[in-house]
DNA sequence: TTCAATCAGTGCCACGGACC
DNA sequence: GGTCCGTGGCACTGATTGAA
């Protein structure tokens, strides 16, 4: 478990997370060489972000592994947006495989949408990070999916959030989804007082807002699944 | 200058539906 | 009928914008 002490800002999700994977993936190299990835499948944007350069493509240059950046909402860069066109296009992937480019403004391919699974009508924004085409981070993406979410990124996602529970002592899923009550409500809006009350949860966890730490939800993918 | 509303990106969770 | 998964919505952030 780490606890992140950059706030989130974003766009910016590289410099909040990027060193602790970097950590995980040294740690990796130098305990268990054995099982170090051949390709990490980042949960975020490779060159589709605002300055070109997302977590992925900070990971894969710091790593020097060959990194693949998927989302899944569109980063809205370069002109790309989410609009009627866009949607439009998602409509016309019918199967599973099915792809189309993301043209931004400036006549680059920042990234592809994919539609990963038969079943799902959302897609996947598939973006390079580093050393590796964008046509065989999309095959590669494509081959890892079981459902919507490629397999690494689902599976270190869902062990994450189980890790989570087990250090918090927090109930497992499903058994305690009580209303918003719940919810962590990780920093009270400017006045809206400071009565946090009870129903919070433990406070010592987190720094900052957003504490949660998500600890392995990237850098399991590369291990789990290669 | 201050405050509220809005925006975009992200994480979390409840709900509905598919599958076994 | 129970389990699992995807989707949509809400909450959070900082930045931006417009009104008072």
């Amino acid at each position: 478990m780490v606890s992140l002490t950059a706030p989130y800002v974003s766009g910016f999700l590289a410099f909040r997370e990027v060193p602790f994977l970097l950590e995980l993936v040294q740690q990796l190299r130098e305990k268990e060489p054995g099982l170090m990835p051949q390709v990490l499948l980042v949960d975020g944007n490779g060159v589709l972000h605002h300055r070109g350069f997302g977590v992925a493509c900070h990971l894969g240059v710091l790593t020097d592994l060959p990194c693949v950046g998927v989302a899944k909402k569109l980063l809205q860069v370069d002109g790309l947006e989410n609009n009627a066109l866009h949607k439009e296009k998602i409509r016309l992937l019918q199967t599973r495989g099915d792809s189309f480019p993301l043209l931004g403004d400036s006549g680059t391919v920042l990234g592809m949408a994919l539609r990963s699974h038969d079943r799902s009508t959302r897609p996947l924004y598939i973006s390079v990070g580093h050393r590796m085409s964008l046509e065989a981070a999309v095959r590669l993406t494509c081959c890892c999916c079981r459902f919507r979410i490629p397999e690494p990124v689902r599976q270190a996602d869902i062990s994450s959030r189980e890790h989570i529970r087990k250090s918090l002592g927090l109930p497992g899923p499903r058994t305690l989804r009580s209303p918003k009550a719940q919810r962590p409500v990780a920093c009270p809006k400017r006045d809206s007082g400071e009565s946090s009350g009870e129903g919070q949860p433990p406070q010592d966890h987190s720094p900052g807002p957003r504490t949660a730490s998500r600890p392995g939800s990237q850098e399991q993918a590369g291990k789990d699944w290669q």
